[in-house]
DNA sequence: CTTACTCGGTTGCTTTTTTAACCGAGTAAC
DNA sequence: GTTACTCGGTTAAAAAAGCAACCGAGTAAG
């Protein structure tokens, strides 16, 4: 269990920052569609293909900060202490993520979460692959929930559920209330959210 | 005359003077002696073949900065304006230099420069190597002057009266005094090593 | 006298990056 | 309807960099 720390691995990390950051800081001033992937690799000082052998697409130039989220709710069911029930597991998963602001549960008021947000949900591309990731959670999750149609269902309504409780936050927080403001709130209907669920 | 300022080009530079400047600091630190190749390159961070393919040796690792001015003065003199004396135009040269207080003449202030000058003459490989560099200018002035016997005297004395010149400045520099304060001084011994050597 | 360092410098092999060219789809000009 | 762009994405070849292992000389310990 040891990670190369080498100078190949240090430098492949900074590219790879060095690419996001610029890609997202060039979408947030000029909209997705404005930004060509010409111009990120300029702006990162690499050449195209590098550029695509470190994001497959140009939506991943974006969506990579989903990536490590991917799989979540089903890594949390199957990593569960013993005799704790699933939707207990993940109810108090989210409440975690609400207690340290976690961005993936909309309860984050710092500027640049929130225009990132905006900029996520206001390009339908973007949007769309997002939806598309929602799926592939959803069948991990069945896949830890046990097998049958049950456990899908109860897959496809638990990540509705997280959709909805994020959204309504993230809506809050567009408001323009901030994050502490709006805890309280989010933890209810987190609550209730999930009671209903089980 | 086109430069490929392509990334390849402009990041190469940027490693070139990365590998130098980690250098360079680590000698005036610790001492040329005391400092290893292997420091160097982690400061750089560059492995130490890449190293080595930038700099031939340890000692151009701080000699670099004097080869850009190999075969100056043979350039000059076969770049003088038409019915000049190469003197006159070796002679106005150094004249300038001292106007615009290049560190080659040795009124220069400046403590980098005061500290890498003290690093370079108080490290005797260093100081040998720079003596061959001196050789090989003395052929290519001989060349630039003429042939025979006659021509490569000219060359030495040429050569070694401009080291004269500078170590003396260099020295009433390091005694304390200002760039400034030297400059008339300077130019006057400059006016009297070139007129005696016509 | 061996053993085991360190240091300047090199060698071969692999990985990463650049470069220039290309593809296919869209789109504006004429 | 062709021409000529731009854009996302790919390919192949060549340059550059990393890595590990080595060489030969020096040097200190036992």
């Amino acid at each position: 269990m040891y990670e190369p720390t080498g100078l190949r691995a240090r430098k492949k990390q900074r590219t790879h920052d060095a690419i996001a950051d610029a890609a997202v800081s060039l979408f947030l001033e000029h909209g997705f569609d404005r930004v060509s992937v010409n111009d990120i690799a300029a702006a990162a000082e690499i050449s195209k293909p590098t550029l695509f052998r470190y994001f497959p697409t140009k939506e991943d130039l974006v969506l990579h900060r989903f990536k490590d989220h991917q799989g979540e709710a089903a890594r949390v069911v199957r990593d569960r202490a013993p005799g704790v029930e699933p939707m207990t597991a993940l109810h108090r998963h989210f409440r975690a993520g609400l207690d340290r602001r976690d961005p993936v549960t909309g309860l984050n008021d710092h500027p640049e979460v929130v225009a990132f947000h905006r900029l996520v949900f206001g390009t339908p591309s973007l949007a769309g692959r997002l939806a598309r990731y929602r799926l592939e959670d959803e069948e991990a999750l069945a896949d830890a929930l046990g097998e049958g149609i049950e456990a899908r269902l109860r897959a496809a309504q638990t990540l509705a559920v997280l959709q909805v409780l994020a959204r309504a936050n993230w809506q809050r927080i567009a408001g323009g209330r901030t994050a502490g403001d709006v805890h309280p709130e989010a933890v209810a209907d987190a609550d209730l959210a999930f009671g209903r669920l089980r």
